[in-house]
DNA sequence: TCAGCATATAACCGAGTGGTTATAACCACA
DNA sequence: TGTGGTTATAACCACTCGGTTATATGCTGA
């Protein structure tokens, strides 16, 4: 079950990055959104089967049978944890930028200062 | 090089994450990042060498010479394109749970007039 | 000019990844 | 009950990727 997969190492698949997209507008069965990726990519079934294995494996989607349709639920903790990282490098950056202007302001103060 | 990049690419790898994250809060020389990264994962100074050399080709970092050293700059795009993906999936998300809710209350509606 | 630090590249390698085709497992239905 | 539709797995393969060691390149200071 792998599950100390982060989201972000998932995400680094264009097609895995497609499926995701698709199952955040609403739930589908695996054929439904392996038509589209097979068509949109090029590649097998089998080739999207895989990928649906890594995002169960990692935890970002439930699957529950419905007939013979196997239907999958995206969970929004891979949306959640997406958002977390770019907030993270957000702050670092905004306290980066912060530091910058106080250490601007400190030189500025410095030279009239200096007059 | 590689400009079509996509930053979900680049952070699909936990030494770039942490090379992103460090260069978020300041510009570092090469072997100041390399250093802590080096002792974080146990691996060398080449190896490190090649990933901030895939953020360079992605064009998430920027480079100026200061002395013998080479100093990193991070491109804001990188956070700024992982924030637009958050919100692409969010949105969806969102649109998602709204036409949830009015499926809800179109059957709440229909079950009462029906009585 | 030479020694040494800082950094990037070269050449190589093993493991992992993403694809393929073939097939299995399961379900619905005539 | 067997046929067709749906999905997952098996077995395989080529290539990429991330690591290694060795070395080149470039700057600095004695």
């Amino acid at each position: 079950m792998l599950r100390g997969m982060h989201a972000l190492d998932v995400l680094g698949d264009p097609v895995r990055r497609r499926l995701v997209e698709l199952l955040a507008s609403g739930d589908q069965s695996a054929g439904e959104v392996s038509r589209v990726v097979e068509s949109e990519f090029g590649i097998s079934q089998p080739a999207v089967a895989k990928h649906l294995r890594v995002l169960r494996e990692a935890g970002f989607v439930r699957v529950r049978p419905e007939g013979s349709r196997r239907i999958y639920r995206l969970d929004e903790r891979v949306i959640t944890q997406l958002q977390d990282q770019a907030d993270r490098y957000r702050t670092l950056w905004n306290q980066r930028l912060d530091a910058l202007e106080t250490e601007i302001a400190r030189g500025k103060r410095e030279r009239r200062t200096a007059q």
